[in-house]
DNA sequence: GACGGAATCC
DNA sequence: GGATTCCGTC
């Protein structure tokens, strides 16, 4: 049973980081401390201990001395190296166990959700180390309720060994150039086996891998679209609940994926087991027994829910391509027609999910089967009452291109009185405690999916996005589509931001595939005219917008000028009052004048600033001339 | 020992 | 971004 370097469990060379090709310095510390695990030589400096996925470092010095190696920082230690490991809690990726000293505890599913999106799910080859299958056969079974029920404390089976092809490529690729003689790696490449040298990695892995089923067939929605989400963890524990399986395959192999340490690394009844912040909430209660069909469907949908809800933005940053689906919902009782059939439009997976350098013909190989959906609304948000209607109801726009952490900015700016939306950074909003989802959609079904423990990335940091919310303000002010206005129709001028939104593929026309709602175009190819949204309303440069304001503020402001002298009189009175303001609006002026607010954020605040109270209509005119400025700088729509 | 902020490096 | 380094706090 364990026998890592047998198991074979294969990662996909897209799974490997560059950080982990041989000779890199930049292999990162979580890489490192499962290489070590899974080296028995190393097993008295650290190893596998308590709970599945705790490990305990017996000697700190050591490990740091390696680490220290490793990195090449001879002045490395424990105090370092922990403040490195402390910094994985955010990230969900390790946690402390509490009262055990030296003592962590890996948060697979995290970690390979966000370091492993894109895990082959047709490999052949099945981590024999894995947890074992109790029942065998085509079965699986799923953990038990709580780590009471569980008593086996076999260390074997505590043991994530499967990650023995990932520390083995791992510890191929952890050949350390430092020169002073002290490389671990060196160390670690002693301790592989022969057959592991033998082994290059084209048949050590990609050897492994093909053939490999299309991803329409791996990835193929369920016939009902909405299946995906309506089985939620929580209020749906059924086989497609997005929770972590042990996918040890049946004797036909019908899964027989190269899965994910998330997935395969599951504690079984065999297992002790302690509810752990992503690996845990989701199982609670959850006992199951299905069959490897079932499985399969269950993985795609866990997969695709991955994306849909889960993924780290961090892991969508390299797929610029995906087409976000923009649910226009004049009816919120459609939220099935979010849910994508991948094979309708093979056209929108063509861009490429591969993100290894170098490689690019595992993205061409591998085509997303994914799109975002809009998350459900979360009950906070349903609760906040139609005052957040409107920028709920255009959620899904942001979502399309919100992976930046630039829109809490925005938010704030736009946050008027308290705030009803909670943002966090990234890393701190995956908390299953903390998740607050924003969504458009009212169906229940779908709402316990943001109480995953994953947390709803997306949805908490697309809906924040100055593109949704100059949508939304748009529409609000009745300038723009019915639809959203494409995010064209946002000026851009930061190419970080570039990066960052997705991108749309030439061919992105998804309004005529009898979709309930339009897609919302992230990114057009330079030069490429302004869309036509799905309704036939062109988009609105935002220049003409501002013009058409100014033009109206203009005007108002002529009407009252009559009244000017008395104003004056009466701000005589109350000049500090007015200055006030005024120093108010020239601050958000400024704002936006030294981009304050990234991709169209200035849009966003003028927005919702405008139209500004008669008390402000000095500061109005200095809030249009800058308004007119902002469009003049802004020559794209 | 553990935690996390802050500055800094790469 | 992912550490590394330093440090104050508990």
């Amino acid at each position: 049973m364990k026998t890592p370097a047998d198991s074979g469990f294969a990662f996909p060379d897209w799974a490997y980081k560059p950080e982990s090709s041989p000779g890199s310095r930049q292999i990162q510390l979580w890489h490192f401390i499962l290489e070590l695990l899974r080296k028995e030589e190393y097993h008295d400096v650290i190893a596998w201990q308590g709970d599945y996925g705790e490990f305990v470092i017996k000697d700190p010095d050591e490990v740091a001395r390696l680490w220290g190696a490793r990195k090449c920082k001879p002045q490395m230690n424990y105090d370092k190296l922990s403040r490195a490991l402390r910094y994985y809690y955010n990230k969900r990726i390790l946690h402390k166990t509490k009262g055990k000293r030296f003592t962590y505890k890996f948060n697979f599913n995290k970690l390979v959700l966000v370091n492993y999106p894109f895990i082959d799910m047709g490999s052949g080859r099945v981590p024999q180390s894995a947890p074992p299958v109790p029942t065998g056969g085509n079965h699986f079974r799923f953990p038990p309720s709580t780590p009471s029920e569980v008593l086996s404390s076999s260390e074997e089976l505590r043991s994530p060994g499967m990650f023995s092809s990932v520390a083995r490529r791992m510890a191929r690729g952890s050949v350390s150039d430092c020169s002073d003689g002290t490389s671990t790696n060196s160390e670690l490449e002693e301790a592989m086996g022969a057959d592991e040298r033998g082994m290059g990695p084209e048949r050590a892995y990609r050897g492994l891998l093909p053939p490999r089923l299309p991803h329409d067939s791996f990835f193929r929605v369920y016939p009902n679209p909405a299946g995906l989400a309506r089985h939620g963890p929580r209020v749906h524990p059924e086989p497609l609940s997005p929770f972590p399986v042990s996918p040890l395959p049946g004797p036909g192999g019908l899964l027989a994926p190269t899965l994910s340490p998330a997935l395969s690394m599951t504690p079984t009844p065999h297992l002790p087991y302690t509810p752990s912040p992503s690996l845990s909430s989701p199982m609670l209660g959850s006992h199951f027994s299905f069959n490897a069909e079932d499985m399969k469907h269950y993985l795609q949908a866990h997969t695709q829910s991955v994306y849909n809800y889960h993924l780290s933005p961090r892991a969508f940053l390299h797929y610029p391509n995906i087409i976000i689906p923009q649910p226009h919902r004049p009816t919120p009782e459609k939220p099935a027609a979010h849910h994508l059939h991948g094979q309708q439009h093979p056209s929108l997976f063509s861009h490429s999910l591969g993100q290894q350098p170098g490689g690019g013909e595992e993205g061409q190989q591998y085509p997303s089967p994914f799109k975002l959906q809009p998350p459900p609304l979360g009950r906070k948000q349903r609760e906040s009452g139609s005052s957040l209607a409107a920028s709920s109801s255009s959620s899904s726009s942001s979502q399309s291109s919100s992976f930046t952490g630039s829109s809490q900015k925005i938010n704030s700016a736009l946050s008027a009185g308290p705030p009803k939306i909670k943002v966090e950074p990234i890393s701190d909003i995956e908390s299953e405690e903390e998740v607050e989802v924003t969504d458009i959609s009212d169906e229940d079904e779908l709402n316990h999916i943001d109480e995953d423990d994953e947390g709803d990335i997306f949805t908490r940091t697309a809906r924040h996005h100055p593109h949704h919310q100059l949508n939304n303000h748009l529409r609000a002010n009745g300038n723009g589509s019915s639809h959203s206005a494409p995010p064209h129709a946002n000026p851009d001028d930061d190419p970080d931001d570039d990066e960052e939104v997705f991108k749309t593929p030439a061919t992105p026309s998804l309004s005529g595939g009898g979709l309930a709602f339009p897609l919302i175009h992230l990114k057009s190819e330079p030069g490429q005219a302004a869309p036509i949204s799905p309704g036939g309303t062109r988009c609105i440069p935002l220049k003409l917008r501002f013009k058409r304001r100014w033009s109206e503020d203009q005007k108002m402001e002529a009407d009252g000028e009559r009244d000017e002298a008395e104003d004056k009189k009466v701000r005589a009175n109350g000049e500090e009052e007015v200055g006030g303001k005024r120093e108010e609006v020239g601050r958000r002026v400024g704002e936006v004048e030294n981009g304050g607010g990234r991709e169209g954020a200035g849009g966003v605040i003028l927005g919702l600033m405008l139209p500004p109270p008669p008390t402000q209509r000095r500061a109005s005119s200095e809030l249009q001339r800058a308004t007119a400025q902002l469009s003049l700088e802004n020559t794209g729509c």
